[in-house]
RNA sequence: GCACCCGUAGCUCAGUGGAUAGAGCAGCGGAUUUCUAAUCCGCUGGUCGCAGGUUCGACCCCUGCCGGGUGCGCCA
């Protein structure tokens, strides 16, 4: 890609100039700001020249003299105070839209293989999926989506909340209140009411929240009947999620849930309790860290004084599975951002049993009810996420149903296709860490900035090539000239844009950021759409038909891509 | 009380030290005998919460304040 190749020729120019970076300092090059400038720009030499004490537009010339870009650049100038500007030469250009129309990876290169588990998703059993669960599902998979597109060694794990003290009141509702019927039709919604009865029931009677309370410690302690009861609602709840992961086109490797791991918890407690890396306190089991400030007063429990596990407790035990057996070298946690001192926690934990695998807890905002507070689980009423998915199918069939020439299965295909897009669009084109304001008509609008905006740009290009079907240029097996050729400003834009691919999606990795990703897309299919419009291709001529084919070619292949990469699919038609 | 996050156009949001702060929606005005108008072009709209500071340069970094959210041993 443009962007490492510009720096490691700055880089080599430093060198021969016998200029020396402070430590720790690298040149950098970025996306040009204001392309009247050029196409990328480089704003080094500034901030060095404060460091060696010279000017920085001095410096930046002597850099500049050093350079060797000749292959790569048409232009390099010096600008303002001292930003360096280059400007691609339309063969490097051309050569890489030529090369990277040929190739999978379409012009991105791979990173250095690591083995990489992510952990997304995580819904409760015998509780249906809100929209707070979206943005785990849909982040989670992009991320796990585009290191493997990046030649990691990816391994997703759903690790559902399978086990915990909500079901001692499940299983007193089930022994007490079940209906047979209601189960059959609708299971998660039968689960919720036992749940909820018994949860109010529980609070205003002190008796029926120690039956509760006993209920579980038999489940804990292995009785038969709980167990029984147990697998059935486990079992119950993975068939509904099975239901919409599909609809979601979301698959995991493992659904290792937390009761995967009961028996490994009290060995694990024991060894740490003997190799000192924790202690008891209070009763309790603790883990404290005192050498660091901001954990100090803040000790991880991991086993309590009756003698029960945490939530801790089993993190890690999940840790070290995924580090013993599937040898991870980094454990990525799409998490909301709430649980960040709990992850400081654990990974911290980590650390002092000396595993030195890399963690990282990729933070979301939680999405907020019309009061302005976050949608709760336990208490309150969220939207579900069942219902968010059928109304944005619905919206979008509504205006496929205007269509003319497609039939009613391509109908409802189609639908299904852009619905599904527009929500997962919605959410991944916000910057994660946001909190936002649930709103029907945000998450499912399908103008301006949206999936189907995107669809559309991809449509375009295909409609093109069905002009041509029956002959190779339909196939894509475009005559290419030996360079492209440049005659209006939007046919190189496009190509430039085609180029960033490679950036956009190495961006996503660097700081867990799939919005990234879908600016680019989206100024993509604007760049495109406008390239539509100015620059007619099939009633063009020669080297500036191929040209404009060739360009509609990668664009289609980047579009569907990076689509793919957001979880998004596309359609033929629309 | 302590810690972390957020405050940018009427609304929803991009923008994590660089050039004139950008999109979408909403509003107004245009474009279709043409490869899909879920499109394109133009206009309107901002003391970037407030006050200081650091810097050649700050929406961005530091300090204080105001407003909102979240979390802080025996839930997950």
């Amino acid at each position: 890609m443009f962007r490492s190749q510009l720096t490691a020729r700055l880089l080599t120019a430093f060198e021969k100039a016998g200029i020396s970076l402070p430590e720790g300092t690298r040149p950098t090059v970025v996306l040009a700001a204001d392309t009247r400038y050029g196409d990328y720009q480089s704003n080094t030499c500034m901030g060095l020249a404060k460091q060696l004490k010279t000017n920085p537009r001095a410096l930046a010339q002597q850099v500049a003299d050093a350079l060797d870009v000749s292959d790569l650049c048409a232009k390099v100038s010096i600008d303002g105070p001292g930003f360096l500007n280059f400007t691609l030469g339309d063969a490097a250009l051309s050569a890489h839209v030529l090369t990277a129309r040929r190739t999978d990876q379409l012009g991105v290169p791979t990173a250095t293989p690591r083995t990489i588990v992510v952990d997304f998703s995580a819904p409760n059993i015998a509780k249906p999926m809100h929209v707070g669960h979206i943005r785990s599902t849909i982040i989670g998979d992009c991320l796990a989506r585009v290191a493997r597109f990046l030649g990691h060694h990816v391994i997703t794990d759903n690790h559902i909340g399978d086990w915990g003290t909500q079901f001692g009141m499940i299983l007193h509702g089930w022994k007490t209140l079940l209906d047979e019927a209601a189960l059959e039709k609708d299971p998660i919604a039968e689960l919720l009411r036992l749940y909820k009865t018994v949860n109010a029931a529980a609070k205003a009677d002190e008796a029926v929240m120690t039956t509760c309370r006993e209920e579980l410690v038999q489940l804990q302690q292995g009785d038969a009947e709980n167990l029984a009861i147990w697998r059935r609602c486990v079992d119950l709840s993975l068939d509904q999620l099975r239901v919409i992961y599909a609809k979601l086109g979301v698959r995991f490797d493992h659904y290792l849930g937390e009761s995967s791991y009961n028996d490994a918890l009290a060995p694990l407690v024991e060894n740490l309790l003997a190799s000192h890396i924790a202690e008891i306190s209070e009763g309790a089991v603790c883990i404290f860290f005192r050498d660091d400030p901001t954990l100090a007063d803040k000790p991880c429990l991991i086993r309590k004084s009756d003698g029960g596990f945490l939530y801790a407790t089993t993190d890690l035990a999940t840790i070290d599975h995924r580090i013993n057996v599937w040898h991870a070298t980094d454990i990525w946690y799409v998490v909301g951002s709430p649980q960040e001192l709990h992850f400081k926690q654990i990974f911290a934990a980590s650390h002092k049993r000396g595993q030195t695998a890399s963690f990282q807890h990729v933070a979301f905002g939680s999405i907020l009810g019309p009061d302005g507070k976050m949608f709760r689980t336990r208490s309150g009423e969220s939207v579900g996420l069942i219902e968010v998915l059928d109304e944005a199918i619905e919206r979008a069939a509504a205006v496929v149903a205007e269509r003319e020439g497609l039939s009613d299965e391509e109908k409802a295909t189609i639908g299904e296709t852009i619905g599904i897009g527009a929500v997962k669009y919605a959410e991944l084109s916000q910057n994660r860490l946001t909190d936002y304001k649930f709103s029907w008509d945000k998450m499912l609008s399908l103008q301006g900035n949206t999936a189907p905006y995107l669809i559309n740009a991809y449509v375009r290009t295909r409609a093109i090539f069905r002009k041509l079907e029956g002959t190779p240029e339909g196939a894509g097996e475009i005559e290419a000239p030996a360079q492209l050729v440049f005659t209006e400003p939007a046919e190189r834009a496009l190509a430039m844009k085609l180029a960033q691919y490679a950036e956009a999606v190495h961006d996503v990795l660097d700081d867990f950021r799939p919005n990234l990703l879908a600016n680019y897309l989206y100024e993509l299919a604007t760049t495109y759409h406008a390239f539509y419009e100015a620059c007619p291709v099939l009633s063009s001529q020669g080297d500036i038909r191929a040209t404009r084919l060739i360009l509609c070619d990668l664009t289609s292949q980047v579009l569907k891509s990076g689509l793919g990469l957001l979880g998004i699919q596309t359609t033929e038609r629309m």
